[in-house]
Order: structure tokens, then sequence, then C-alpha cells
DNA sequence: TATTTAATGTAATCAATGCTAACATGGGTG
DNA sequence: CACCCATGTTAGCATTGATTACATTAAATA
């Protein structure tokens, strides 16, 4: 600890280094990048490799192979919706104005990070149960809405069934916000193709996101207020 | 003419022919099969040639590439749900009921038809506007619902905006939709993993799924009868 | 019927990729 | 100081997507 460079190993960035120390952070943000840009499909270990001045293989010893990295993508993700979530959650103001809240800082999540988003609630990753911690991160990160659409049903004493509920809600929310991203990600590049209503409706929401949010909300609730 | 087999070429589907005549439609059913087992990143025109008996290359007389694969297979998904949300919004029944049954032709749709769902709503293609019978398919079958939707809303009056309400509904559809594909893709080959209480809900709602259905579009509309 | 033509499949080939195995390096710990 | 392990390198293999030039058949046309 003598010249106190801690966290940052002891050379730059330069080439003719050995050791990189921040490779695994910097793939994962690479690879984010290079997805929004290209696709998945496209995306490729040796060419993050490239980007970062290391050998082709050198990812490897990150990720025991592609799918693991997308792996890794989303289970930061769950955890940081999870946590973003619980805040919230926990916070102190009427129960459902924290699932309104909660609703928000999804949908929020969701736009600001399209990538991890698909990732997460695409179909690239398949059974999660095939991942320690990607299962387990997603198990938290729901449990944190459940919890909060368990307490409203309680409270409000509505007539369904809080599961038959709570499933809707939570489909609602993530509807918006999963359609909201298919529509904006149409979006780059086109010049001034006749939009679809509904896109618009969905882009246009983005004004007043939270007021739209509590429609949705208060309707699947029953108060019509 | 002579003994009419019309549509079928000529000879059998045994080894040893030049030509097959059915390759497109076969290297597509295929590449579903290969999609639900595998995932699309493992699918390979390869492969699928070597399953039809047919050389390497032979794929790409049909497909430009692999994406163009993955595009045919959104593109054909887009058109029978627009054919099938179009025979429901023309039946004579009230319009309210007409929408339900649109919402529900639209999740026995992504059931019946997982894979193709997550291409036709999953960021696997990009932007559509790149691909033109893509877009037009994707923007007929979005038609035929928002056709329902206005006229609902023009009916029943509502005090929202039409096209916020429209976005809404549409939302709650398709996050319904997409959730229980995410669910219940989760379900292959677990044993007794403990399941998460949403996750059991929406699995569960696949009994009296126009009940439940119900529930949320009439919330949405404001009608909590 | 004979000939031409477009559609469809084949053969040969390439660069890029995922991944493995064997080896190198060097910082931290005993 | 010697050792170890995480991390990176080098070499190499099989598979893949894709292109190009050629072959064959079905069907249109004369």
């Amino acid at each position: 600890m003598s010249s106190s460079k801690a966290v940052v190993p002891s050379s730059k960035l330069g080439k003719g280094n050995y050791h990189h120390g921040e490779l695994r952070q910097l793939l994962m943000d690479s690879a984010l990048v290079h997805i929004a840009a290209h696709g998945t499909e496209k995306l490729s270990l040796r060419a993050l490799a490239r980007e970062a001045n290391v050998s082709p293989t050198a990812p490897f010893r990150h990720f025991a192979n592609k799918h693991a990295l997308f792996v890794a993508l989303a289970t930061e993700g769950f955890q940081r919706l999870e946590e973003r979530v619980r805040v919230v959650g926990q916070s102190s103001m009427r129960v459902d104005e924290r699932l309104l809240a909660a609703a928000l800082t999804y949908i929020e999540f969701a736009d600001e990070n399209p990538v991890v988003y698909q990732l997460m609630f695409g179909s690239i990753l398949g059974d999660f149960s095939e991942f320690e911690g990607l299962g387990a991160a997603a198990s938290d990160a729901y449990g944190e809405l459940d919890k909060l659409l368990v307490e409203v049903i309680e409270v409000m004493q509505l007539p369904y069934d809080e599961l038959v509920l709570g499933g809707l809600i939570w489909s609602a929310i993530h509807g918006f916000a999963s359609l909201r991203l298919n529509v904006s990600g149409q979006d780059r590049g086109q010049t001034n193709a006749p939009k679809l209503r509904p896109a618009q409706a969905l882009i246009a929401m983005s004004e007043g996101l939270e007021a739209n949010l509590k429609i949705m909300i208060d309707g699947l609730l029953g108060q019509s207020s």
C-alpha cells in the first residue's frame, strides 16, 4: 500500500502491459455497446478482446463462454433492479404510492438499460436454473415487486385473488417497459417512415410517465380515481 | 398434371434427389425446432442443411443470411397474428367483447408460437425498417389491434386520451403474453426449484384465461364490473 | 418437341469465430 | 525468499457464415 494506487494496477493501459486488471468489467461495458449497435448475434468475444488490446482468448479467463457473458450482464441487471425497487419499497410513503414509485423505477431502469433489460427478459438466456447466480438474482428482483403487490392487495382488500391481480399488474408494468423499448428501438436511423399510432402513444407517454402509470395501476386495482 | 401430385415435386424426399422442392419451408420449420431447443445463438444454417440432406450452402438460396431467416420467421408470424386478430375484430360481437376476444387470441398465439413470438418482440431482429416485408407485416398486425382499441375507446367515451389508453391496454396484453412465455420457459427440465409467487400466478392463469383477461381489460377501461 | 431460362442445388474455398490446451508472468502470501 | 494462483499469452482445431463459379432440373417459350 505504499504509493496507494489501490484498485488500479501499477501500469497504465498503454500497450505492452501484461496484466490488465479491470478486464472483466471492461469487457462487460464494451459488450453492451456492441450489442446496442449490432445485436447479440454479431457480438464476438474476439472483437471485444481486440478492442481491449488483449489476446483473443483472454476473455475466456473471465467468462466460460459467450453465453456466460450474457448471463453475467443479466445477473448484474437483476441485482441493480432489485436494489432500486427495494429502496422504493422501503420508503415511508403510503403503500399504493410505493407501488406506483416502484413501477416508475422499473420503467426507468428499462429505459436506461435497454440492452440489459432485453437480456433479462428476452429469450437469449434460456433456462435461468442452469446458472446459479442468475436465478437467485432474478428471484430477488421479482420478490421485491411481489412484496409490494401483496401488501397493496392486502391493504386494499380487493375482491380478486391476490395472485391473479399481482400477475396482471406485473404483466402490465413489464409490458409497458418492454413495448417501449421495442418501439423506440425502431427509431434509430429511420427518417420519416409512417409511424403506428400505438407506437406514437408509447413514445408520447414518456412525458407524464408517472401519471400514465397511475392510470394503469389504479385501473387494475379498481380505483378509478 | 397426369398423375396429379401438383404441389409436391416429382420425386420423393429420399436421398439422391437434386431438387428438394420445399426446402425453404422445411428450413423454417426445422429452425423453429432448433431455436426452441438451443436458442437462436446456436442455430446454424449448416446444421439445418445437414438435417435436410442438402449441401451446406443451399440455405443461402432461400435466405440471404442467417438474420434473414429470423426475419422471415417473424414476418410470417406477424401475418398469421394479423389474420387471426382481424377475424376476431370483424366478428359480430359487441366491441368490448371483440377486444377481449382479440386479447385472448393474442395470448393464445404467443402460447402456441413461443419462439416466433420472441422473435417478433425480442431484440434479435433489430430495426424493422431494414426489412421491407417485416415492417409492413408488423404494422398490419398492430393496426388490427389498434382499430379495436380506437373503437372501444370511442364507444365507451372514456375520459382519458385514447392514445394513452390504447398504449396501456396494448402494453398489458403484450406484457401478459411475454411474461407467461418467460416464466413457462423456465420450467423446462427443472425439478423442484422453489417457484416465485408471481410466476405461479401467471402459470395458474392458464385456467380461466379469458376471465382474467377480462379483469385486466375492464380494469384499464375503468369498468370494474 | 426442342430450346432456352430462371430457380434451385452443389463444390470449393476463405476469413472469422468459439473454444481448448499448454505455457508465461507476476503480485500477494506463507 | 519461494511458492501459488489469478490472469494473460500463444498456438491451434473444428465449425460457421458467406462468396463465387458451376451443375441440374422444371417450366416457359418457340
